[in-house]
DNA sequence: ACCCAGGGTAACT
DNA sequence: AGTTACCATGGG
């Protein structure tokens, strides 16, 4: 097989700016890795790409005519300007903002994020990443010189010992009852677009080894419910800290979006 | 060798 | 309702 897709180049301008070293490393993706000369490479929605910052744009050279797909993924339309704008209104955040400027938060594929976040459970971002990418070798479809995240219905005729090579540990199981429930329609992931936070996490712990921070990630980096909070053991420190009595006013509805903020703040030892 | 990791579950008080 | 052991694995 010798055909290769001719390579297409083009430029994206993302409302706002972007941070691109940390929006790909902030530990909401796990199939980005960086190159040599500053830019990232990573597959989205099976499409190999590789991005690059050109001002406060993003120059994109990937497999085949796919601009659309690149200007969802970057969440393109939201204005960054106006987010920025509004957490500055928190003295902890806007610390936050006036160091790392557009942080974005990513639109991935719903399952996708799913299944990243289940295998995130009491688990380090390297080791994270290390099992994605042995899943997708392993299991996803392979596109000349990427592989494809494996999709549900694909996941869902796999066995434990066929998942062994991913060397998950517990959460192997726990991928395999995900991917049966969303393969057999059990649980439906794109109906959650317009479903309210309390109704999509009620749905998603239906599924074992995913709890309220699990579910609150694949609403948040899967479907675009910026609303979405996830809490794991660092923003909860957090907000016991800054946030005792809840959340900023100037939060509301973009909660996921803060939340990177900390995170990020938190992982970098920086002081909100 | 040791500690910890973007949790969740079940079995306890 | 709040605590605790345990889950499997390996990065730092």
């Amino acid at each position: 097989m010798f055909v290769k897709s001719a390579e297409k180049c083009f430029r994206l301008v993302p409302a706002g700016g972007i941070n691109l070293d940390i929006t790909l490393d902030c530990g909401q993706a796990f199939r980005w890795n960086k190159n040599g000369d500053g830019s990232w490479t990573g597959v989205v929605r099976g499409v190999r790409a590789t991005v690059r910052n050109d001002g406060g744009a993003l120059l994109i050279s990937s497999d085949g005519e796919c601009e659309e797909i690149f200007y969802d993924y970057f969440d393109c339309s939201r204005d960054y300007g106006d987010v920025m704008r509004r957490l500055g209104n928190d003295g902890h955040l806007s610390r936050a903002v006036s160091e790392y400027g557009a942080v974005r938060i990513l639109r991935q594929e719903p399952w996708e994020a799913l299944c990243s976040f289940i295998i995130s459970s009491c688990n380090n971002i390297p080791r994270i990443k290390g099992i994605i990418d042995r899943f997708c070798v392993g299991f996803g479809e392979n596109a000349g010189s990427s592989y494809s995240f494996p999709s549900a219905e694909k996941t869902a005729s796999l066995t434990l010992e066929d998942l062994s090579v991913l060397r998950a540990g517990y959460r192997a199981e726990y991928i395999l009852d995900a991917a049966g429930k969303v393969a057999g329609g059990e649980i439906n992931l794109s109906a959650m677009y317009g479903m309210s936070i309390p109704d999509c996490e009620r749905e998603l712990m239906k599924i074992k080894g995913v709890g309220k921070k699990v579910a609150d990630c694949t609403l948040l980096f899967g479907l675009g419910h910026t609303e979405a909070f996830p809490v794991d053991r660092h923003i909860k420190r957090i907000c016991e800290k800054y946030y005792p009595d809840g959340l900023p006013e100037c939060v509301k509805g973009i909660e996921g979006i803060a939340q990177q903020y900390m995170f990020q703040m938190q992982r970098t030892g920086g002081a909100l």
